[in-house]
Formats: structure tokens, sequence, C-alpha cells
DNA sequence: CTGAAAGCGCTTACAG
DNA sequence: CTGAAAGCGCTTACAG
């Protein structure tokens, strides 16, 4: 193992400049530079992270923090977060936290104590950890969430326009001749819930629909729920011509309820999702939905982070992204 | 933030002392440790990692290489992964491989030199860079593949029975009656592709049936490749009754083109696929399929990599864990 | 532009 | 059973 002892002595320095140059600080002259980087390229030279950290006192690590069923979110959000951190230089240290749990939200915390990460990006619902931020802040350790519970607070987050997104969706169908629209509602416990189900009441008011609470079905964002919701709304008395459900999970549910059915989709039903995960274009008819950004949230979130972290972000910023409206088989026409 | 120096002078003892009790060494009186134990508590001490790594020369963290499109397979792994490290005080760094890419494979050995790591866990397809398992080996450096491409040399793996999976559906489908069963054949560059084949090939001859050239389809693990081989196959002159798509995409493909040409499943056609995936009993009908072990292979894995790490382990372990059989709505008897 | 010294917070190897 | 010393490989703060 080469150190930075080895390279300076190779290069006729001592370690102090070695160090500049690892560091591209300036004030080192382009001569001595050239011949310490080619010491290093050598000797086939790479820091000791440890090494560095511990005389820094800086980890170079963010925490990614989740508390999740849905692997499909968490992977894409990481992704994303993986890809931004490693460009800027940091590394990604992954770690699950059950927010129900006291020890577990503790552990959190540890990373901190023991100099494991520098900041934290929350995915939710690992943001309803309310003494977990708190204490965050209270020792200057920054933090970002993404779709978090409270927005209240000057705290920093980015968020997909999921009120929106709702209400596009629902213009939409509506467009298309539907009047009477099925909601799903999503996990009442998540505000996109709350958001996504204003953005479809909006779009019905403003056509002249009223609130018909016939048409909605509270599920909890899982595919049985969507089952549930599916069975419930067809088998009524006046069946929507169009079921919105909020997220693809549950329209997935309601998309085999119609095979069960014996519905043609779009033909009798028009059926539309939202978040835009793999399974909506994996089932038949490929679905309707409305793509949530996360990818660029992911990244956005690791830009606001490391640039807390760096010091160039002081205020706390909060972001909101556009969703996009994805047209695909599931929905057409209302039947006349 | 409170050193071990802190701990030290506020229970009367050395801070080799306090190094022992946290690192459950024997030979430190009872009395002591309490004293020790209770003053680490009260000052809510928690050890400062990059110190100790820097002191012990170990990192106590495992590299996990993936180069994969499938994040899908990839959180599965990445999870049992997560759980068996953290559980065993090891942490997890997550690292991205082009394994075309010389550069990206040389980040691999970083990790190393930077002493970010002490072992790795590669999935597939990462353990194809053979480069890197060379140098790592060279190094001394530990590592363990899952379903690795390479079984011939004595590296470390641990991989599922394809061959028996395969055979297993194929068997339990002939003994639904259906003798014309098509194949999709998955990424021909993965040896579990040529695996499932041979399963289920295996099976055929056993009951009598002729391996026929005309139920094979090549296609890649995609769903688009799933869709071009149900239709090439359910466009020939005598279709077949089964279509087994060695994995959950390609069969969901295939389910896509049966809803397309009007077929009903399995009154009219069954599907089978592979690997157990969620999509599986998302699409409908729900998927028969054989489900890898995924989250086992992946706690094994890590197993054997630790055991390496502490020195419990110095044979190149090799584990092969059972596949089962899935029986969904998708499959069914051979219609007359 | 360059360097000598001190120190980050632990563990190792050794002594008692 | 306990501890004093040295050292892991860097960076910081200071001096020149």
């Amino acid at each position: 193992m080469t150190t930075i002892d080895n390279v300076a002595k190779r290069a006729g320095v001592s370690i102090k400049t070695v160090s500049r140059v690892i560091n591209q600080e300036p004030y080192v002259a382009e001569e001595t530079r050239a011949r310490v980087l080619k010491a290093m390229a050598e000797m086939g030279y790479v820091a000791n992270v440890s090494a560095r950290r511990l005389a820094s006192g800086r980890a170079g690590a963010i925490g990614f923090v989740y508390h999740n069923p849905s692997w499909q979110y968490i992977s894409s959000v990481l992704r994303g977060v993986l890809e931004k951190a490693r460009e800027s230089g940091y590394e990604t240290v992954i770690h699950p936290c059950n927010v129900h749990n006291a020890k577990s939200c503790d552990e959190v915390l540890d990373l901190v104590r023991q100099r494991s990460v520098d900041g934290f990006i929350f995915t939710p619902p690992s943001d309803v950890a309310a003494h977990v931020l708190t204490q965050l802040q209270k020792a200057g350790v920054p933090f970002v969430r993404i779709t978090p519970q409270e927005r209240t607070s000057s705290r920093a987050y980015v968020t997909a326009d999921d009120h929106r997104g709702a209400f596009e969706m629902t213009r939409y169908l509506l467009n298309l001749g539907h009047r009477r629209i099925g909601f799903i509602v999503g996990d009442p416990s998540q505000i996109a819930s709350q958001q996504r189900l204003e953005g479809y009441q909006e779009a019905l008011l403003l056509c002249g629909q009223r609130d018909d609470a016939a048409l909605q079905y509270q599920g909890d964002f899982s595919y049985a729920s969507g089952l549930r919701g599916g069975r419930a709304l067809l088998q009524g008395p006046m069946p929507p011509t169009a079921i919105f459900a909020s997220n693809d999970d549950m329209a997935a549910g309601v998309l085999t309820v119609a095979h069960e059915f014996g519905l043609d989709v779009p033909g009798q039903l028009s059926i539309a999702g939202f978040d835009n995960i793999d399974l909506a274009w994996q089932v038949y008819p490929a679905l309707t939905t409305v793509a949530q950004p996360i990818h660029d949230l992911a990244v956005a979130a690791t830009e606001i982070l490391i640039g807390m972290l760096r010091g160039e972000v002081t205020e706390p910023e909060q972001r909101t992204l556009p969703t996009t409206l994805i047209i695909r088989a599931s929905t057409g026409p209302c039947p006349v």
C-alpha cells in the first residue's frame, strides 16, 4: 500500500505538498505539481479515505434513509442519488430506518456521531421521524427530504406537483367525454394522496361536475386495495366509465378486476394510474399514467444537499418539479 | 463529540481499557466493564468509524458491485446483502461498474486501495470483469459472486438451481397434458439462459418428446423480446398450447400478445415464467413461475464473504440453492 | 510557493 | 486484569 509519504519521497517534496496536489489546492508550482502527479501515477497512489476523514473531520458521505415497502420506488430514487453523489465525490451510505421504532431512529443519529456521514436525504415516509429531524437540525447536520409529509417548516425538500398531475389526468379523461370518473384514494397518511385527490376534485369542479363521494374509494396505494376499489366501484348502481387510481399499483389492481368482469379496456372502461413505474407498461393494456420525475427529484435533492454541505446553499431550498401525462392504451373515449 | 479519551477520564481508566470494552475483548474486570459502559451511556459515546478503520487497517465494509439494467433484481439482492451485512456489523458500499469500461473496472480496485472495503459481492453480469477478479485474487481480497458466468475456477459463488427449476416447470406443464410447449430462451451471454433451456429439454426428453427447434425462440430476458417471441411462436403453423418464457419479463410480454390475439389464458394458452418478481402476480392472469431464492442467495453470499473476512472460511465455497415452483392462474390443462 | 509540527481518535504490540 | 507508547495516513494551522 503506497502512502502519501512514499509519494512525497519519490517526488522529493514534503507530504504537505503532495496533500496540496491531491486536494487541488492553489499555490503549487506547475513544475512541482507535475512531478508529484507523475509519482502518484507511477506508484498507483490512492489516498486512504479513513485517514482523510479522520484528519479533516468530514465524512465525504451522505446518508440515504428510507423506510419503505416499495423497492421499485426506492431504487429509482437511490439510482439518482448514487449518480449525483458519485459525480460530486461523495459516497452514499444506505440506511433503513423503521420510523415507528425509537431505537431504529437513533441509529440515524449514530451515523452522525460515528462520523460516517455529513448529511442526509430522507425518502418518504422516513421523514416523519420528527425527533430525528429535530436532533439533526439542532446539531447543524443538513438534510433534504423527498416529497415529505411536513412542508410548513422552513426545511429543505423537493417534491413533484401531485396536485397538478392529478388535475391534468382528470381533465384529460373529461375531455375524452367521461363524466362518471371513479377515483381511488391513496394511503391517507401520505400527503400526496390528499393532493392527488384535490387535483381530481378541482378538475371536476372546473368542468361543472359535482364531487360524488360514491365515486371515491379509499385505498392505500397497494395492488390489493386497487382490487378492492375496482370491485366496489364497478359493482355500484351507476358504475364509472373511467377509473383514475392514484398510483400504478392500484391501477393494475383495477385492471385485473376489469379482466375478471370481462370488461373491455378501454372500450368499456378507461383506467389511469399515477407514478409511471415499470409495471405501468408491462400490463395489458399498457396504462395511461402520470409520470413522477423520480430521478430528477433524487438528483435535485442530492444537489441541494451537497450545496448545503459545501456551504454554498444557506437558505433551505424547497423545489417543486412538474409531472408529465403519459398516454398509453388503457384510456379511450367514453362509451356512448 | 465525545471521544474515547472523555470516556476513559470519566470512568477513571485508560483509553485502552475503554477500547477493550468497546470491542468486547476478554480480560476486563466485570466491575471495570460496568463502569466504562455506564460512562459511555451517560456521554452518548459512539466510536469514530474512521479512526477505527485507520488504526485497525480494516474497513469493516463490503463492496456491492453491479452492472445491471434490472433494478428489480438488483434491489432484491441488495436488500439481502444490506440486512446480513448490518447484522454482522459491516457497512455496504454500493458500486456501479460498467464491465465494458476498463476505467470503471479500475474503480472497483480503487475501493480496495483507498481502504473503503474489505471484500466484494458481485452480481451478474459484473462478475465477467475477469481482470478485476484476477487482481483481487492476487491482492488477497476476498469476494463472492452471485450466479456467475464462470464456475470452473475454485472461486466462491452462490447460485440458484436454474436447471432443476426449468425442469420442474416443464414437467408440470407436461403433466397438465401439454405436448407442444414453446420456450423462450434468455440472454445467450448469461449461463442461466443455457441452464434453463437444458432443464426444459431434459424434461421433454424424459417424457419421450423430441426437442423441436420450431418451438424455441431466442429472446434476451426483456419484455420486448417476450412480445416478439410470443408473436413468432403463436403465428407458426402448429402453435404451442403452452409457452414457458425463461423469465417473468418475457412471460409478461407473451401474456400481452395473448391478449392482443384474443386468446384465453389459460383456457387456450398456458403461460409460465421464471424468477417470481412482483410483476408476476400483478398481471392478469397472475403468472405461474419458478421462484428464485434471490434473498437467500444474497444472504448466503454475504454470509460466506463475512466468513472469509473473519478468516473462518478458507476454502472457496460454492453453494447451489433450490428454486420453488409457484403455481398461479396463467397455466391450466391442455385444451383438447 | 513550500514545509515542519501537531493532532484527528482510535488500535496494535508490548510490558507489567 | 490494566496501561503507556507508538503509529495508522492523512489535514490543519502556522511559519517562512
